[in-house]
DNA sequence: TAGGCCATCTGGTCCT
DNA sequence: AGGACCAGATGGCCTA
């Protein structure tokens, strides 16, 4: 029988850690078979026991029959460990829920931090969020390929700026800066449903570096360009991208939403990279994603050509958000 | 079902 | 002594 030693947090039940759980319950491994295996799993009750052995206290407290223990700390060699007491056992416990305690709190920060540096990401994405691992590889990449282009060795339109900021990421990370600035092949395609906004024509993919399965990705964990990078960068006077104009950042008549959250790193990578490039009369590719009835209106709107539907209008349009920006991937 | 990612528990180590 | 930090272990969830 498997039972939950606890369950996490934000699924709407209360935390129960093993300590709590086995509350009452301190036989051996080798006695109550009614006990689950898992509660004497090498990194959690088994060192504990391990533990509670070592610990010195009272030698006047009340003992707890070990036998079997007994046998094996005869045959040990070095100092004779402490037996367990009732009185120790409960100072253990109450010693390790709150360093529990601690120790959950403090990963809660570190993540918190994580999250902050993901939502300054130039792909951030509430819906796909990066991992971990890809968020801390993204933000070194980003900062070198901020200094490099600080320092004017790099230009922000160049491929090397990309290939920078994607430096040893993983194919679907990869994937996924270049969906969320309007690298890849396929527009919409490249990125989900929740966070399309609008549709671009097809720029052309980076050479070579961005890969994609086709007809496009089983599943994409693409997010968006956050606009408020654009309208933060709008904001600032006197720094290296300051010269460009407005309506490089929010042309069509196509509204944009107030910017109020935290300061976000200096950068329109969206509206630098992709070179300008003539609207493809074959769009939209033949992909599964259709583009929506907003969509559709941006894309006239933004190219005057038609769009033809092929397929079911998928609904999955989140009304909260506004339009993307589509203009802004084009340069003057 | 395997693998990736994650949260949590745990014991060890270092520092104040 | 107690807290912070770290790494190992474990199990759950999700996706290909």
């Amino acid at each position: 029988m498997m039972i939950k030693p606890y369950v996490r947090q934000g699924e709407g039940e209360e935390v129960v850690s093993p300590l709590q759980w086995m509350d009452g319950d301190m036989s051996s491994p080798d006695g109550d078979t009614s006990i689950p295996s898992h509660r004497y799993r090498a990194g959690g009750v088994t060192q504990q026991t391990r533990e509670m052995g070592s610990e010195d206290a009272e030698e006047d407290e009340e003992e707890i029959e070990e036998g079997q223990e007994d046998e094996n700390e005869s045959k040990r060699r070095g100092p004779k460990k402490k037996r367990m007491t009732k009185a120790r056992q409960e100072r253990f416990r109450a010693r390790r829920v709150k360093a529990n305690a601690r120790e959950r709190s403090r990963m809660h920060g570190l993540n918190d931090a994580l999250e902050n540096l993901r939502s300054i990401m130039p792909c951030h994405s509430k819906t796909q969020k990066l991992s971990k691992i890809e968020t801390l590889r993204l933000a070194r990449n980003y900062i070198c390929a901020l200094s490099e282009a600080l320092e004017g060795g790099l230009s922000t339109e160049s491929r090397a700026f990309m290939e920078t900021l994607c430096k040893g990421l993983s194919q679907p990370t990869t994937n996924l800066v270049a969906g969320c600035l309007q690298l890849g092949p396929t527009p919409g395609a490249g990125m989900r449903p929740e966070d399309r906004h609008g549709v671009q024509p097809p720029p052309a993919p980076l050479g070579g570096m961005v890969s994609y399965s086709s007809p496009g990705l089983p599943s994409p964990p693409y997010g968006t360009f956050d606009s408020a990078h654009l309208l933060h960068l709008r904001a600032m006077k006197g720094g290296p991208y300051e010269n460009h104009s407005p309506n490089e950042y929010n042309a069509g008549g196509v509204g944009t939403p107030p910017y109020d959250g935290p300061p976000t790193p200096p950068l329109s990578i969206s509206s630098n990279l992709v070179p300008k490039q003539e609207p493809s009369p074959h769009y939209p590719p033949p992909h599964h994603y259709s583009p929506s009835p907003v969509d559709q209106v941006l894309y006239q709107t933004q190219t005057g050509y038609d769009v033809h539907l092929e397929g079911p209008y998928d609904s999955y349009h989140p009304p909260h958000m506004p339009p993307r920006q589509i203009t802004s991937v084009y340069r003057d």
